[in-house]
RNA sequence: GCCUGGGUAGCUCAGUGGUAGAGCAGCGCACUCGUAAUGCGCAGGUCAGGGGUUCAAGUCCCCUCCCAGGCUCCA
């Protein structure tokens, strides 16, 4: 009908409202927090402006701060009041992109004369931001024609560039689908002018003025190369977070001070678990006696596990000749990744390892095999190398000297699936097993231009691995691209318990390496047959599932995992035997267990053993001694309990490694500082 | 590799041109104590390494090494 347009709203009502209304006028219409408290609306499925006229028949829904929507418009939109700021304080400042991104946004710039920012300008530009959010500024968008947003931009190279592209083609993200009103192969584009001041390049939307935002921070300055190409000029990058409120943003910046204290870095340094002497060189950790002890228990774990999952333990060396990577492809795909070769005598050049796959293979090939004998499953924790750029080396996780819990399976076509199946059961119960469980999957598919074998192969091979991934009944995402050059795979990502997701099994399914090395085995039908190989790594490495489970349980690891179990204190000297004789009574029943004896005062003890985490710390004094007590400190309790028999303590402990207990998960967190 | 910020005692850090400091940890002695730091004392540093400026350098300049964050979120 003329005069009036008619919308859907999200819970499936209808709305009525003269023609020409704006997504503005909807939210007053429906009530006037909600006017209040919007930010933009989302238009058939599009981020608009509230100013934008409704269309009839259109679903209409009004983005308010407290969703991820709009805070990605409100950060978005503190990315352009930093530009502002920016440009306020350094005239003549060309800036590039800033969008929003997790938890916050950044905004690329190249500051004339080729200047840096300092941390110390992070303040200036901070204030100056809060004097723009002060005037509360509209956010107007006008659309430009191509030539004419040219000359508005001229002195802004990063600009025009990307106005040039949106000329060429309709960038991606540009043009049709996102302005709405603009068809591809555009000839306008759109911006966003605050105050005569600013006027910036963008789709929007935005926040309808500068004052709805203010709960922001400037986090750090970075350089970031243009386009993401090192080839190109670097930028220099200013990151900050921004939030719909004052509390959402503390809260944020408590989250992140609580990963900085569960850093594995700082852990493995007050645990004394491990450390990485640059003597030795960067990425290249060594194992202190704790770290030691729980990466043992950690491995033996596994292996047991692996045994009894019919993987078989094999060994192979550090270093081989270029041949095995030669055939393998490693070399022409994976050099850069590889420490450069050491050259023999006689020219021969000799390779660390980077993968243990191509060792497998020759144990697989050491002499023939039968389809009796599949599938052969080849376990080893292969230590490997890997040249990292010195850049992207961090603390465990990401390091030159790795170990994997490597296995490979070699099975028949008509195996791979239920091969599959059972590799990814057995990956998800033995992480369970270590106290993680909160997993989703993700698939990842042929890396363009990067990849070797038939598109009828990956086609294959993706579509078995998306079918089992399928039936785990588990989150499945894609991950278009992020394939190994031999094959697709499957990785099992996890949260830990401060809701970070870690990529750590991966399940590949590999046709090449089999048909490069010409493995075979012989059929029933006594004909020669190419077998299917299956890589896979549940910790991914030791070290970097390491240090994932030091940060998710900040250092308080279950006490089956903890290097030290139970320390015993005798209140006085004269306690010691008594104490002596609590400690054996625990080694006896297989527990670690240390006497701290009375050389300091008791309060000093404890607090020293509790800030070691130690899962269980027993006093013992003149009360226990004839009653054959101890008083018991659980990890994560604050008081303690007295007067407990030492069998009862003793038999709950050991029944509590036995199943893998955990007590308390982390629980000492908010005790100890 | 590149950008920004760092490197001072085992650890955390103070010290911006004029005699290298503190707390914790370590060692010694005393204290013998019932639940998160007992007291006193001692020792510990080519201020990352090298070069330069200066009467004088931890401090200013240059080079190298190492560490952290970022360079993957694309108007």
């Amino acid at each position: 009908m003329a005069g009036e347009v008619t919308v859907r709203l999200p819970d499936g009502s209808a709305r009525t409202l003269p023609a020409g209304s704006t997504a503005a006028d909807l939210a007053s219409a429906i009530g006037r927090r909600l006017a209040a408290d919007a930010l933009a609306a989302e238009v058939d499925g599009e981020l608009v402006d509230l100013r934008r006229v409704l269309p009839d028949g259109a679903t209409v829904s009004i983005v308010t701060p407290a969703s991820d929507q709009g805070r990605a418009v409100l950060r978005h939109s503190t990315a352009h009041v930093l530009a502002q700021a920016v440009t306020a304080l350094w005239p003549g400042a060309e800036y590039a992109i800033g969008p929003a991104i997790t938890d916050g946004f950044y905004y690329d710039f190249d500051l004339p004369g080729g200047a840096r920012f300092t941390d110390a300008d992070l303040e200036r530009i901070e204030a100056e931001m809060r004097r723009i959010v002060g005037e509360d500024q509209p956010f107007v968008r006008e659309e430009l024609a191509i030539h004419d947003a040219l000359s508005m931009f001229a002195g802004q190279a990063y600009k025009r560039e990307i106005i040039a592209g949106v000329a060429q083609q309709g960038e991606p993200g540009f043009g049709a689908e996102a302005a709405g009103d603009v068809a591809p192969g555009a000839t306008t584009v759109s911006i966003y002018r605050n105050s005569d001041a600013f006027v910036d390049l963008c789709l929007g939307p935005h926040v309808p003025s500068t004052g709805r935002l203010g709960h922001f921070k400037l986090q750090r300055v970075a350089g970031a190369y243009w386009r993401g190409d090192d080839k190109r000029p670097q930028l220099q990058r200013v990151y900050g977070t921004a939030w719909e409120s004052a509390k959402a943003l503390e809260e944020h910046l408590h989250r992140l001070e609580e990963a900085e204290r569960r850093d594995h870095r700082r852990l493995g340094a007050d645990l004394d678990l491990f450390s990485f002497p640059p003597e030795i060189g960067s990425g290249l950790a060594v194992f202190h006696p704790k770290g030691g002890l729980m990466r043992r228990l950690m491995e033996d774990y596994s292996r047991q596990r692996h045994e009894a999952g019919g993987y078989e333990f094999v060994y192979s060396p550090h270093i081989t000749k270029s041949d095995l990577f030669e055939t393998s492809g490693h070399l022409d795909w994976f050099a850069d990744g590889m420490f450069p070769p050491m050259e023999l005598d006689e020219g021969q050049r000799y390779y660390l390892k980077p993968m243990n796959c191509p060792f497998h293979i020759m144990i697989f090939k050491s002499r023939q095999r039968s389809y009796r004998e599949l599938p052969l499953r080849f376990f080893e924790f292969g230590t490997v190398y890997r040249y990292e750029k010195s850049g992207v080396v961090h603390g465990l996780t990401r390091v030159r000297g790795l170990t994997q819990d490597d296995a490979h399976i070699f099975c028949a076509r008509e195996q791979m699936a239920g091969e599959l199946e059972s590799t990814l059961t057995f990956v998800l119960d033995l992480l369970r097993d270590y106290g993680l469980d909160d997993f989703y999957l993700e698939l990842s598919t042929k890396p363009p231009g990067k990849a070797v074998g038939t598109d009828e192969e990956w086609e294959e091979a993706t579509t078995t691995l998306r079918t089992v991934a399928e039936s785990m009944d588990l989150d499945l995402v894609l991950d278009e691209g992020g394939g190994a050059f031999y094959g697709p795979k499957i990785s099992v990502q996890v949260r830990d318990a401060i809701g970070r997701s870690w990529q750590l099994s991966t399940v590949q399914l590999d046709f090449q390496l089999p048909q490069r090395f010409a493995m075979e085995y012989v059929g029933a039908d006594n004909a020669r047959h190419r077998p299917i190989m299956i890589h896979r790594a549940l910790f991914g490495t030791v070290e970097r599932f390491f240090a994932i489970l030091l940060e998710h349980y900040a250092g308080a690891m279950p006490t089956w995992l903890s290097p030290l179990q139970v320390v015993v204190l005798p209140v006085r000297d004269d306690h010691d035997a008594y104490a002596r004789h609590v400690a054996a009574t625990c080694a006896a029943a297989g527990l670690r267990a240390e006497v701290d004896p009375a050389s300091e005062p008791l309060g000093a003890r404890i607090r020293r053993h509790r800030m070691q985490k130690v899962p269980y710390v027993l006093v013992v004094g003149d009360d226990d001694v004839p009653a054959g007590t101890v008083g018991v400190n659980r990890r994560g309790t604050k008081d303690p309990d007295k007067g407990v028999f030492l069998d009862v303590v003793v038999a709950a402990v050991a029944a509590e490694v036995a199943a893998h207990g955990l007590p308390e998960r982390g629980g000492d967190v908010a005790v100890v500082r």
